[in-house]
DNA sequence: CACTATATGATACAGTAAATAATTTTCCGG
DNA sequence: CCGGAAAATTATTTACTGTATCATATAGTG
């Protein structure tokens, strides 16, 4: 039976990327980590810290090529800076504690359907979206506030 | 009666703001241009073109005063680079079109209801949210097209 | 009108991201 | 399993947005 490794060579050959160290270093730093949104220091830093050596670039040239290839989603809060996720089937959107940065994932047929919807009305074809919802947290026991 | 340029100093003077040149020429930039949505590039860019020597730095600064100050909106579209708005007393979201740029103002009350559900649902306070649509034109004949 | 606090503008600096070029690695056919 | 073309990596440079510094200039008060 094949071992994940196995499976993350096929992915990148699949998508016309040759498997290298770097490559695999990246993805499997998305299928291990708890945080699942990752901006390219965080994923520069945590491969120094696991005893990584790979260069900065290469780790903004291989997240983008994961973009390209599906692999990956980029967001922009508005922290300013891009985080990555690993694309999940669905699509959803987030929403982002203000207390800790801690982010939530939802979906809402209603909001998807009305926006198709607006753009429409407008004379556009709807082809992405970005929402982001920025709230604080009311549980009083909230283990994640600051 | 007042005209314009006395209203500007008011404006400026009540939020604690000396009235200075860079200031109220930033400011009238934004009431009479007919784009609504302005970077800091655009802003400095039309200042030079209209024969005005303020510096890039002062741009910056006066945009982020005039935002702190509650009359410009700052927007994080996808381009990474910030864009400023003169804040209407109606929130909206926008519709950003992916031929040219040009962006269209939108307020979806069925939305709005549904993204503070979404927060008090999973036990959050709704803060602030950012929603921006991507879409293409579908009127052969659009004007803006590129 | 002069004085003090604030604003400006030139420049330097910081951070994210992309481009370049030399070196190294992958992986295919033999 | 080996040689080599093609592609990837690395270090470095470069580009761009935005912020900080500081000497000079200006606004607004008394």
């Amino acid at each position: 039976m094949s071992n994940s490794n196995d499976l993350k060579s096929i992915d990148l050959k699949h998508i016309g990327l040759k498997t290298t160290l770097p490559r695999l270093k990246i993805l499997n730093l998305f299928e291990q980590s708890s945080v699942r949104h990752l901006s390219a220091e965080d994923v520069y830093k945590e491969l120094l810290s696991e005893g990584e050596d790979i260069g900065l670039a290469t780790v903004y040239r291989v997240l983008t090529q994961f973009e390209q290839a599906g692999i990956l989603e980029r967001h922009h809060f508005e922290s300013g800076k891009a985080v990555f996720e690993l694309k999940s089937d669905g699509h959803h959107d987030h929403l982002v504690c203000l207390q800790c940065g801690r982010v939530e994932e939802f979906y809402d047929p209603e909001i998807e359907k009305r926006q198709t919807a607006i753009a429409r009305e407008r004379g556009f074809k709807l082809q992405e979206h970005s929402l982001s919802l920025y709230a604080d947290c009311i549980k009083p026991d909230c283990i994640y506030r600051k």
